[in-house]
DNA sequence: GTCTATATGTAGATAGAC
DNA sequence: GTCTATCTACATATAGAC
């Protein structure tokens, strides 16, 4: 097999185990079965863990960019755009319920390892801030456009984290409801507007 | 010293490692070193790391019952006492800008782990949970008080895991400052009675 | 009740054959 | 590019002296 496709692999599986297992808890043999690979021949690809968690980060990165890219190609109003975001509570619950937010959960790992990678696996969350930012300041509310992402943020953090522990699929219904309704009265006049151009 | 002392000792020291650190991060030599007692040793008042993790749950477990039922008997109102618990996150903010919640990040990585004690340390999520509720039942939200007592806790999670991740202090005081906004609306009529009555 | 010495497994990481 | 064999460090855990 060649290099790229073997390391992409790599990469592909210790992403997953990192989210299922963390990443303390993800060994080099882990990964090696799963990929189907030797540990010797792992450093062939990756000199030490820190350096494919840096990979894994890397991706992970990608992947939410081109994700928010779809969203903004995909649907027409910014109010639309934010219940993408708000809709993976929904489309990944049975996920989330096992193991939690991939990203919260990396970013708590990492920041009680004082890891050197924690900045970076915050930088996903800022992400999406930024970009849930951009959609608020579309909705008119320019002044406050990063407080009501972070607001946003926190909610799917707490749900994520609460649904994990009870593993309770109605509660996170429940919390994507109220958020839907808190979107609603924070951004009526925007959001008024946009019902009359369904996407 | 005696045993009990030593003990406790080891189960302090243990329960301050796992939350700065986290439990698998957290070995027993270091625990040993914290203490200043022999990795042999140890072994004399615990067989197991999980049966450290039980004690160390059971201690919080117990403390929390401690911390409620003060604010119980410290606060005369419903509404100051649900106050107490949000104002944890401003007196604690130092510790959870470095290290999360104690209980949102153990729940976490014993869910990944998917350790024998994830449902143990959920239990500490439910003693908030339920007390929370009787305080929202005695301001008379007695149809919802499950659901607001679970709201509650969401916010304070997701606070917290934002405040790791962006060491951002003033978030922080801005979400705190909304859960109060947001609980004057949601038990508007009980607070204003209670605000005859002050504490 | 505490110690030293040690057993055993597995982690991350390397060397060198093929 | 992949393998086997191996290294060192450290993890949990035990045995037995004091």
């Amino acid at each position: 097999m060649s290099a790229s496709n073997t390391r992409r692999q790599i990469v592909d599986v210790a992403d997953r185990l990192f989210y299922e297992h963390g990443f303390e808890a993800s060994s080099f043999a882990d990964i090696a079965r799963d990929v189907g690979l030797s540990r010797g021949n792992f450093y062939y690809h990756f000199k030490t863990k820190d350096e494919i968690l840096a990979a894994v980060i890397a991706q992970r990165i990608s992947n939410t960019r081109a994700m928010l890219e779809t969203w903004e190609q995909d649907t027409e109003s910014p109010s639309d755009r934010i219940l993408s975001f708000v809709h993976i509570l929904i489309a990944n619950r049975t996920k989330i319920m096992a193991y939690g937010c991939p990203v919260g959960t990396l970013c708590n790992e990492l920041a009680k390892l004082d890891h050197v990678a924690k900045d970076e696996a915050a930088g996903l969350l800022t992400l999406f801030r930024n970009w849930l930012a951009g959609q608020f300041a579309a909705l008119g509310r320019d002044a406050d456009a990063d407080a009501l992402a972070l607001h946003l943020l926190m909610r799917s953090q707490g749900v994520a984290t609460l649904a994990t522990a009870f593993r309770d699929e109605q509660f996170i219904r429940r919390e994507v409801a109220d958020i839907e309704a808190w979107l609603r009265t924070e951004c009526s006049a925007a959001l008024a507007a946009d019902s009359r151009h369904p996407a």
